[in-house]
DNA sequence: TATTGTTATACTCTATAACTATA
DNA sequence: TATAGTTATAGAGTATAACAATA
């Protein structure tokens, strides 16, 4: 028989990091990363390429490097995920015509398409992780989080 | 002369990723645990063994599996991350009285002076980096981040 | 001279399985 | 039979430096 572990509930209650915010943050991205890395897994992404994914799927036609400072990643990361993604047919280098050195990374038809329908996953899943939060919670949240995430 | 580079102006207002309340708070906590172990390096700590200390100093008296669970590690990354800090003189491995099997982890007297000047460095790199909310806006972002971390 | 993309390398982090001693 | 801690190991992620082509 099994105590119900009253040393637990001890750290939970625990005033030394639950006021702070850089933990709560990592704790709630912990759990965000990896419901939404299971929620990707079937259209064989996980978050890092999903991001790509979506920029190469919008309009902003961002080179590489714009990729890594967008995604906060070093440009040599970039090069793998991209490879990876042109590997299965789901986005091109295109040369950039107003810079020779840099590729501009485009989503083709059937990456746009993969995009639309993990898109819809993931947000199902954002959805149910988030379920006890109101619609206006949530807009909250992304308003106070888009300030830490873009300052200045 | 460099351009006003308009590429990565559009990327920024990319609209794929922007309301994506995932992405953001990635984003948001790769720059907190950068400032973060930044700020925590002058103390030989960064922020995974700041929050071991952190619980440590408390009065929970976690085990290393209380650890594990409350912040979302293995218990073999405990094990390296306590090796750490008792090898430092920081925290002391307690037999548990109740449970032979168990560690209770404990800071020593230098542990405990450390996470409290590293816990002021900590806070005045946080105060920092988020310079631009208010401090009502800083606490209703912990009320909801706390909900996402802590479900339930 | 500085920057983009690339390669190579080393380092850290993470995930998994197996083992021991206890429960 | 299950759990706490440990060990070992492999894989993923991260950081750094160097290089060729171009600006």
């Amino acid at each position: 028989m099994t105590s119900a572990r009253p040393r637990s509930t001890a750290v939970a209650g625990a005033p030394e990091l639950a006021a702070d915010l850089s933990f709560l943050l990592a704790r709630a991205n912990a759990l965000s990363l990896a419901a939404g890395n299971a929620a990707l897994a079937p259209f064989g992404l996980k978050a890092r390429s999903y991001s790509v994914l979506a920029l190469a799927s919008g309009d902003a036609r961002p080179a590489q490097r714009d990729l890594a400072e967008y995604l906060r990643l070093d440009p040599s990361q970039v090069v793998a995920l991209v490879d990876d993604l042109q590997a299965k047919g789901l986005v091109t280098r295109e040369p950039d015509p107003t810079d020779r050195r840099a590729n501009v990374v485009v989503a083709t038809p059937e990456g746009a398409r993969l995009f639309r329908d993990a898109e819809r996953a993931a947000r199902d899943a954002e959805r149910t992780l988030h379920a006890d939060l109101s619609d206006a919670e949530r807009a909250e949240l992304g308003r106070l989080l888009a300030r830490l995430a873009f300052p200045g």
